[in-house]
DNA sequence: CAGAATACGAAACTGGTGTTGCGTAATTGC
DNA sequence: GCAATTACGCAACACCAGTTTCGTATTCTG
């Protein structure tokens, strides 16, 4: 069932996520104006304001849609699992973190996204399901791992990802350090000895 | 060594930021305007861009004041000091979580500060040193846990202190999920089982 | 007392976000 | 074809952050 009116012109969001997009990730989120995104685009800026309410919920749908499938490739090895898993986490908080041409410690887009979501109530609860389903998928790893015998038969797998997950943005976000592979495999050793079963 | 000019109103500057403070936890930081505290505190604006160059250098003196001091009472027993540790910083995360008279999963104005440390070179600088000052209590903590035999000999001590802030961090500004002091528990259960030294 | 240096207040200004009102264009249902 | 409905462009607008200019006030130095 077709609405009403006249329809939206499809290609404008496309032409207007790829530009923002150009924008944010040149100069950043501070140099993102709606005004100018308009203007590139050709179109009025009352047509960006009925598809994206506010100037962060248009930089919310850039990142989203730079962000691929988080799908996971279970091996059966606790240890790597946990690596992989993580690494993808990392390797999108890098994304973000080397927008707007910055380098160092800064937190980049990555700090106006925890913004936004805590300003926004419908953002945030959309960056929530979406981190509860992410969540979902880490706890469902640890607890195959605990079944078939890896891990701990007692652990708590929510404080165990927390850790894990937590660490990662608590680095990029928080204190600036660096979060590369070798650091990933370093937090995981951390977390599993001990969380590994006693022989 | 008194300065050349006219000196500063001192009194301003606390009349502001207690104005700013009623503001920003009254109506959250997007409620919080600069002209309305200008007006309020009976000054010029250009008086308060004397002070604070734009309005998150206000925002973070603002919450500065309020973090009491960190100081750490060591009693010897590791989990006891870790849990002790960390419900001081879930009590700033939480005091933050509370501002704007927001409820449920939203971060707060914690979400801006951790935005406004993106944003600006010198607000993440001193947040950094601030945050670096902290860690290394944490891990001076877990360290002489670990020479008095509490802890493994080979733990990560900077991953395990990570995992142990950043699990409250990532609660509060990405999955929104509640910090108590049940969860500091069992935090420290989690991360410590497999670190404490093998009998 | 004279002059330099700094703080303050008032007002106008720039630029950006977000809103509103109105005329026009495209589409569906009758 | 005609009415209802929705999208679009244009322009003006309100609001806020941050800047600039200028006249005045307060302090230190000589």
């Amino acid at each position: 069932m077709t609405p009403r009116g006249r329809p939206r012109d499809t290609q404008v969001d496309e032409r207007v996520l790829r530009i923002a997009a150009d924008l944010i990730f040149e100069r950043g989120y501070t140099g993102l104006s709606i005004d100018e995104v308009a203007e590139q685009a050709g179109v009025a800026k009352t047509t960006l304001y009925r598809r994206w309410p506010t100037k962060d919920h248009l930089a919310v749908a850039v990142v989203a849609r730079l962000q691929a499938d988080h799908e996971i490739d279970e091996t059966g090895d606790i240890r790597a699992d946990l690596v992989n898993n993580l690494d993808k986490i990392a390797a999108a908080l890098n994304r973000m973190r080397a927008a707007g041409g910055r380098e160092g410690p800064s937190a980049g887009v990555a700090g106006e996204l925890v913004a936004a979501a805590a300003r926004h109530d419908d953002i945030g609860k959309l960056a929530r399901e979406q981190y509860a389903e992410r969540n979902a998928l880490g706890l469902a790893l640890i607890e195959r791992a605990r079944v078939r015998g890896e891990l701990r038969a007692d652990l708590d797998a929510e404080a165990l990802f927390d850790q894990l997950a937590g660490a990662l943005y608590y680095r990029v976000l928080i204190t600036g350090a660096p979060v590369d592979r070798a650091y990933v495999e370093r937090l995981v050793s951390s977390a599993l000895e001990g969380n590994l079963t006693c022989q």
